[in-house]
DNA sequence: TTGACATGCAACCATTAGGTTTCCTATTGT
DNA sequence: ACAATAGGAAACCTAATGGTTGCATGTCAA
């Protein structure tokens, strides 16, 4: 869980994510395409998303093939996010007590 | 967005978080409560968990108390990751919301 | 008033993270 | 066969991160 959130906390790695979730099966090259990194950034940014089991791989001749795997971030979805929604409402009822100033 | 993400990869911070959904409106000290670090480290994380306002403050006397705020997870869950909810499992995540919510 | 308590601030330190460069290996098309 | 292509590995650099220590400030209670 924790490779997850350290994986989604770099605006990179979401971008590479984003683009297999508009393109599924990249291979590194195709990935890389436009990105203002060289090939081995991107090759480290992949290895931590297929760590963090975000993406997973599949080498096809002197290809690798790149594929989004949503589960992790369905997990996440699922049992962190709709906890702290529950919650909402009450804690929003406690601020707005104590919050008058603040910017939002 | 970015700092949300930032600010949720840390597990001592997802950690205060969630001791502030179990209790809300603790001060630093209670926070630091049962913690292996020291003041000043709770301090500084709680410090990004307020710029990336998933934290608020009210000064009471020499106390502060901090406040959860849930909103910007609530804008993670719903423009980031229900985009990669798709097919099967986004039919078994509204399933499974429809059943929770039924016996509210 | 004065001492204890709750928090703030700044300097410092070690480790990690993101990136580069350079070189190496394996596969492919002609 | 062999040059071009796709990707891998390792060393290295810099900046950010997570943590510490030491001291300063403000507030409460006796």
């Amino acid at each position: 869980m924790d490779e997850v959130f350290k994986a989604l906390a770099d605006a990179s790695r979401r971008s590479l994510l984003d683009r297999l979730h508009a393109e599924n099966g990249q291979t590194l090259n195709e990935l890389c395409d436009g990105l203002a990194m060289t090939r081995q950034a991107v090759t480290k940014h992949l290895a931590i998303l297929e760590a963090a089991n975000l993406v997973s791989t599949v080498k096809r001749g002197r290809e690798k093939l790149h594929y989004l795997n949503p589960l992790p971030i369905h997990r996440i979805g699922e049992r962190w996010i709709r906890k702290f929604e529950r919650g909402k409402l009450q804690a929003l009822s406690d601020l707005k007590r104590k919050l008058e100033s603040s910017d939002e």
